[in-house]
DNA sequence: GTGTCAAGTTGACATTGTCAACATACTCGT
DNA sequence: ACGAGTATGTTGACAATGTCAACTTGACAC
């Protein structure tokens, strides 16, 4: 029946705002399925490829994949950047960006483990996903470079120090995710889990 | 037809191995397929419900990826510390042990996403996961231990600095796993890469 | 009005995980 | 030796899913 009213928000968001509601559920598969994300949107279920293009052109479901998982660390990334922003200094500020990822990761888990999980293995060139991560890791950069204006990050090469910083923060993500919190912080909330890894973190970078 | 020679080796194993060399094939998609390793076993596709249970019952399957990952950690386990028993002094013994965990990381890294993948979170408690999982953490903790006493290491608790080396490990090993050498060694090979890596670690963890 | 294009839907198909029903070989008591 | 029972599979069938070609419908130019 051809069209209907969609509305002031175009189809792309509409998929990717469906995707997402439907990581925010807990009880779903651990799958993102095209069908349902179609059903989510109110089209039928072929629409996506209309927006995405077809598989064997590079579209299809990774590409509404990958699409979900850029929009995921464009929002990791402002997530990180308020919460620098918000402190007084700029280990205070470092600090606050390693409990904002966490708190993301943990609030987010599904999308999380999308966002690296294997699907994705190998298209950082799909949607803009590769241009978002980069602009993440850019973040974590920017707050690094303030730390060691004001001496309390060694000096080097900023890229590889955020680099580092990253590899510590997603290793203590993915630990948490698997094993809950538990196991992974001694006890207690998210929060004291950002404070050991925001420790951890400084501790490999602080001056000798 | 019943029964033919499967010869010396049972199901499971047959399996498991299938899944593997599965795995191992480059080209080959990044899931792993219950028909495919039925048929790369050589028995029919329902075969694996006769090992790993019905999906109702926890099997199916994803216990069939379980036992594949928990295969996996242990051969993680296995060369990590072949790795370091190589090694002249604890400290060596560190590094050697991180060039090993990177190093298996990107010889296999479809298995390792597996192991680290969505299919499994929350997973732990099937086909031995979780066991093979802490033992290898409890590989990382003898090396940290080893280090501590030879004062190369703050002292501390050490599952938790065990839990900090591998979340550095683990944080390295994704993102060279998604990005490529390149892009995080400043070039150069996989050693290099654990070097890098072991230095960050050591930092890290290192006595003031 | 009529032709043309864009936007979206339906029909159809191959693939996959899953399980119940069926078949075949081994084993053991007698 | 032999038949009942059990282990060890295999086929048949089904529902979901991703995918694409063919079809349908609405808007607009001329």
């Amino acid at each position: 029946m051809g069209r209907e009213k969609k509305e002031a928000s175009d189809l792309r968001t509409r998929f990717i705002d469906a995707a997402h509601a439907i990581l925010r559920e807990e009880d779903a598969s651990y799958k993102l399925e095209l069908r349902k994300i179609a059903q989510r949107a109110e089209v039928s279920r072929t629409a996506p490829y209309l927006v995405f293009g077809k598989e064997r052109e590079g579209g299809g479901l990774v590409a509404l994949q990958a699409a979900v998982a850029a929009d995921g660390f464009r929002q990791l990334s402002a997530v990180m950047r308020k919460a620098g922003d918000g402190a007084t200094d700029p280990e205070m500020g470092l600090r606050a960006l390693a409990t904002a990822y966490l708190a993301f990761a943990a609030g987010n888990p599904r999308l999380y483990r999308l966002m690296f999980g294997a699907e994705l293995a190998g298209r950082l060139d799909l949607e803009g996903l590769g241009e978002e991560r980069l602009e993440m890791q850019r973040t974590v950069e920017a707050a690094i470079k303030r730390c060691q204006a004001a001496g309390v990050v060694k000096p080097g090469a900023a890229p590889i120090l955020a680099l580092s910083a990253w590899a510590t923060l997603h290793g203590y993500a993915t630990l948490m995710l698997d094993e809950g919190f538990e196991r992974v912080s001694a006890g207690s909330e998210p929060t004291e889990l950002g404070k050991t890894a925001a420790e951890q973190l400084l501790d490999g970078l602080g001056p000798p």
